[in-house]
DNA sequence: ACTATTAAGTACGAGACTCGAATTAAAGTC
DNA sequence: GACTTTAATTCGAGTCTCGTACTTAATAGT
């Protein structure tokens, strides 16, 4: 059979309150404020049980009461909500043409985000830094921080196996943040991995159990979402989509070989399609070419071919995947319905089945910080899991 | 936030229990007999915990003590071990031209394996009355039965979406096999999924937490295990590989469309590369292609071919999944090297970078009761995972 | 204004479970 | 035969959840 680690996240009664804590912070962040009656029907647990755990967090600081809402018959329950101002979460982003930073807190909302022009760990470290002095204070706790680097990450967490347009050599990256703030587990992650999770908590698949994040830069990344978890494969690889062999099987890669998929949707295909030039960044290069869409028909149809192979793709990964919505970030967002249109068309021709449902296809909405909110959110994942006892 | 069915699997001090157990169970899985100390070492329980949950166990009968180990100092310790004669489970496939059927043990040892050639479900049904007649007894406990499918199943577990070459309704199958043998949870599912799960439990990719199996008859179909688990995706049709758009993109396709991958790589095509023609059934074909490939070059040159663009397909599942083995069963199994080797090549050719290391390519060795296999492996899933008590 | 009704939250005792330390048991070693 | 070593059980303490009964706080009705 698979061989488990032996994975203890329970044995004794004070991991079965961990576990239970847990549930109801879920509730609660699923929920939004609810009152103890409420989130003793939606755990299951006995009311007394979510009194105690209530108690218990409050006294933690991590949430608190409410006025009471009052109108309904019998005695008015006094909601208890996440608070924001005690537990925080940091996520950063090292990339080719920026950096930035995002502090979240447990109730799911966002204290600061930065971007800022800058390519090096030493940038990454100086935002970190001066984000987290921001924020910081005595009741502020950090429960961790997040890298997200554009680089394939073991599963580890923490070691970069490889890292093409990167100066990081990443292995020591996680070292260097913790010594900048205060967070007991920093971890490094691939970008699309993070932003495919910052999607599903605040994006555009918001509530989705099986979706599928794709990021068009120079490169084509994915972030798979399977059942509410990162599918990381067995080395932590999984999602390098940008060379499956896909799309015009002629065109040049980057990478010495020819028919990759990011040759064909990749930014500089995207604009050889157009046959206009890359600015600054990959946002404004797409903002720049869907202007010139309103008027200019053949940046239209070269578009359309980008979505005709942008669609060839997404095919193969929905059947592969069956994701229920696909998220469509980087300079595919400003393109929006431009490439979105014509992949629809191509993927309801290829469909495997007439049965199999076409996944909704949708443009990201979290601009250029999605990677470090996912980064931030997945701060939160041992508190949310019940490894972590803010109580503690 | 992806919202969360309110799962409970725990709660109270029972649950805990039963978590426990589980975990006592899987251990014994995974180690063979062992003794009350070395699973309290392997679980991280107290020795006296163990020692609770092993009694209830034995008084279940779902493990017995052995003979003792002497040769160590101090004391020897008294294995224990997983009994097979009291819970199984059985697995039952219903395919194109053979029905096949598995009893399977908690120890994880095959009491019976039985394969007719048929198709309807009412052969299914003889074969399941008369194979649990054989097994059945005073003190059998049948724990459930999995039906597997070569159909499109829903994430219920139950209804079948759709199911080409198959006159089976499917939503009733279920119900019909819980009237013939006494299982309490009857589930229906994707054959290939039922493969890939027994190729990770008794076959070529035991013990390993990221596969993919990949089956090759008329249609070529995938199961993906994804730190152990099958990817089942959001409607529960992920792995419907077999109409990528894939290898050469003129073949022409059973389903109309040009291009998938079966009309490169299914079994019809295989056979039109070679030259030669289809027998009784998809093994014994490639069986006859695999000797005449000792003596003819020709058909070692298309068999060439067709591991080609087994390698093109494997390489964009690879990028994507990031599995550590990969599996290849149905004809391709007899074909074995002759078309691995190729396939192989092709992979090195494509894979993405040079740091991710090309997943291992094996050909199983299960036969064709691989499905039916991994659909009784399944009935013991509520067992080691601590949703089911058998000590209840 | 007063009572009945409805629902939320709390107090408390019972029950289940795990854990560590102490104890008993069964070998081999000197 | 005494000692050592390791296995397994016993026992008491501690933690947790749960159901019931009770208290509290509001509205609805008379």
């Amino acid at each position: 059979m698979p061989s488990a680690p032996a994975h203890r996240p329970t044995a004794g009664t004070e991991g079965l309150r961990r576990e239970n804590t847990a549930s109801v912070l879920r509730a609660l962040r699923r929920l939004g404020p609810a009152t103890r009656a409420e989130l003793a029907k939606d755990t299951g647990l006995a009311k007394a049980t979510v009194g105690v755990i209530v108690s218990a967090l409050e006294a933690a600081g991590a949430v608190a009461e409410q006025g009471s809402r009052p109108g309904a018959r019998g005695r008015p329950g006094r909601p208890v909500a996440l608070r924001g101002e005690r537990f925080l979460g940091l996520g950063l982003e090292l990339n080719v043409d920026y950096v930035a930073a995002v502090v979240l807190d447990l109730a799911g909302r966002v204290h600061v985000r930065e971007t800022r022009p800058a390519s090096s760990v030493d940038d990454l470290l100086d935002l970190a830094r001066s984000v987290w002095d921001g924020c910081s204070g005595p009741d502020r706790a950090l429960v961790g921080a997040t890298v997200a680097l554009p680089a394939l990450v073991r599963a580890d967490n923490r070691t970069v196996a490889w890292a093409p347009n990167l100066e990081a050599h990443g292995d020591d990256i996680a070292a260097r943040v913790s010594q900048v703030v205060p967070a007991g587990d920093v971890r490094v992650t691939n970008d699309a991995n993070c932003a495919a999770y910052a999607e599903a908590h605040h994006g555009a698949a918001r509530g989705v159990r099986h979706a599928l994040y794709l990021t068009g830069t120079v490169g084509i990344g994915a972030g798979i979402l399977q059942d509410g978890e990162l599918v990381r494969g067995g080395a932590g690889f999984a999602g390098e989509v940008g060379h499956m062999p896909v799309g015009d099987s002629a065109a040049v890669c980057g990478c010495g070989r020819r028919g990759c998929w990011e040759a064909s949707v990749g930014l500089k295909a995207m604009l050889a399609a157009v046959g206009m030039p890359e600015l600054d960044t990959p946002l404004v290069t797409a903002e720049a070419v869907a202007d010139r869409a309103a008027s200019d028909g053949g940046v239209r149809a070269g578009l359309e071919r980008v979505g005709h192979d942008l669609g060839l793709g997404i095919a193969m990964l929905s059947s592969v995947l069956d994701p229920t919505v696909i998220v469509l970030g980087g300079y595919f967002a400003p393109l929006g319905e431009l490439v979105l249109e014509p992949a629809r068309r191509t993927l309801d021709e290829r469909l495997a089945s007439q049965v199999q449902v076409r996944p909704a296809l949708r443009p990201s909405t979290l601009g250029i910080e999605a990677a470090a909110l996912g980064a931030a959110e997945q701060c939160f994942d041992p508190v949310f899991s019940g490894s972590t006892d803010l109580t503690a």
